[in-house]
DNA sequence: GAACCTAACCGAAACGTTTCGGTAAACAAG
DNA sequence: CTTGTTTACCGAAACGTTTCGGTTAGGTTC
């Protein structure tokens, strides 16, 4: 294996210091126009890639941030947030030389174990805090231990940098939806209430319903799953006095009750009109296609890499907020049926 | 920020040389046990946790393996064969103080590029090459950089340590279980040709129904997608003499496929039989569910992991064959319609 | 008790950068 | 011509480990 090239070997070849190369090549002042050429030449000719070792032992920087997502059993699987936010996440840090470490954690217990690592180790010179909690316990840790972190769709009084989506205008326009469609029995499908999104978007939906004049209905736990989802509707189908509009708080388990709402009988949307969140593009190939609030993990992603850099560097951050997530008619929403 | 306790602190509190300290640290020989444990508490107390900064720089390995996923829109939101793998690379690797650095490509030019820039800057001590193409411009590449590399999936001839799932008892099973159903005529919807195993699905199918003397029907590309099974249903079903059983390459064109038949009227599995192959979880959900063939990602990727970092320690690697993939009969395939 | 061996431990170099203090040269000001 | 200032460049330290040759102390052997 040829002899890797280094700082030395661009020295040597150019008849300069390595420091001069160093600053040459990060384009740092101290050195004139004429040297900076032979320079940047020599290190083409070279082929000169520097050494993430090297730079970042000096540098006291690894280049890498790190993202640890809690897998469940198949959260990667089946959660379809995780892809376009690591797309839009490397989108940005690619062209900086910045890298992502992934970290899987079998169980919620051990999540805060290997943010410590991450940190510990410096493997990593930031994070980022995806799915907060209340209270969530990896801010003091990070805060601890003066790690960078940017939070993703954190409430207001977030002490840290974060990007939101606000979910207020789609969830709003769905409700106008479904209450111009006729609907005033409203259920809403939620998710684990520890999670801050969760909250957020029933607190939405209840703050939709009742600027209209409208008592919001029941609220179940559907766990942002399918078998969720498949439990939420025997809850809620079970009483006489059931809903006939049902807001679920993602795709999945949106899936999961209309399935169940299917089972027992109900045509969605005929009798029940479902509606989800996420806008997985597996919405759209279901039987009813289904009627959600898009959300764009992909831009929540570059821009949270964006924010976690400057932090990083020092920078003053300011917390972003992306388009708000957009409603998207689909077929699992329909007039309230006719009370017979 | 607290001062970051390094080695010479470690060496410091227990009164030796830090040389002696990695010693013990890293269970080398030529320290007695009692200055181990000295050193053993010394390291506990101060709460040192070795820099992956210094020691890559000294150790010539920087603790991480990289895994280029091409990013087409949405593979990581559909594809459910990442999850698993990533899962199953991480329970491995991390133990070992390893991680995993993740990175996407837009397309299929950049992903050379990619693997490139992770070799270059030695920011990976090893990569993994899954969705293996016919003629993989990555194989010379990493063999040219001397980058350690395990293949996903691989053929037989593959130059480089590779993990395997063997297809074939599946699919022959599956073929096993329609023609015990009644059905003799079959078309495959394949995936694009250039992968690797795309192609062994297909020739498994093929060879198992000429093993049982029938002749293999049509076959189409379904790219592995939801719009390419729809596609396929559309060519595939137009004829007067169309197949009765249509097994798909992977549960995503299978889904699309089952769709766009429900779509022209055919009732699956009544009109026609329609399996997939993976196994993911949404088959489960289906209406009808879907019959598969069920793959292990997450074991693979056990396997893969384990084997790369066999070959970064240098050490000689044996190819393995995970179990292989179990056909699961669920609702979309039943007996052949009798024909009227 | 001299000669030898071995285990335990130490010191320093090495890894490849960045950074910083310093020096020499060129130039301007007086 | 002296003094001061700037610019270009150099040399060496620093980052936090691992590794390796060397030294010491203790124990064997004869």
């Amino acid at each position: 294996m040829a002899h890797r090239v280094t700082i030395n070997d661009v020295a040597a070849r150019s008849g300069v210091a390595i420091s001069s190369v160093s600053s040459a090549l990060n384009g740092r002042p101290g050195v004139s126009e004429a040297t900076r050429e032979k320079i940047l030449a020599a290190a083409e000719e070279l082929g000169f890639v520097p050494s993430v070792r090297g730079r970042s032992l000096a540098g006291k920087k690894t280049f890498s941030v790190g993202l640890v997502v809690h897998r469940d059993p198949d959260v990667l699987e089946l959660d379809p947030f995780f892809g376009g936010f690591i797309g839009g996440i490397e989108s940005y840090i690619d062209e900086r030389g910045f890298a992502l470490v992934l970290q899987t954690s079998p169980g919620a217990s051990e999540i805060l174990e290997r943010y410590r690592r991450l940190a510990a180790g410096r493997r990593v010179d930031g994070v980022f805090l995806n799915e907060l909690e209340v209270d969530d316990a990896r801010v003091p840790t990070v805060q601890d231990l003066g790690l960078p972190a940017v939070g993703i769709g954190a409430d207001d009084a977030f002490p840290l940098p974060s990007v939101r989506q606000d979910h207020r205008p789609g969830i709003d326009a769905l409700v106008e939806h479904l209450t111009e469609l006729g609907h005033t029995h409203f259920a809403f499908v939620g998710g684990p209430p520890r999670f801050v999104h969760s909250r957020q978007r029933e607190l939405a939906w209840r703050e939709s319903l009742t600027a209209r004049g409208i008592t919001p209905g029941p609220v179940v736990d559907g766990g942002f799953t399918y078998e969720g989802g498949i439990a939420a509707a025997n809850a809620l189908l079970a009483n006489r006095t059931r809903p006939t509009a049902v807001i679920c708080a993602n795709d999945l388990s949106a899936m999961g009750f209309i399935a169940q709402a299917q089972h027992h009988g109900f045509d969605v949307p005929g009798d029940l009109s479902v509606a989800g969140y996420d806008g997985i593009q597996l919405g759209s190939y279901l039987r009813p296609t289904l009627t959600t609030i898009q959300t764009s993990p992909n831009q929540i992603g570059f821009e949270a890499a964006r924010l976690l850099l400057q932090a990083i560097d020092g920078e003053p951050t300011v917390d972003v907020n992306v388009p708000a997530a957009e409603l998207v008619i689909r077929h699992s929403t329909g007039p309230v049926p006719s009370s017979n």
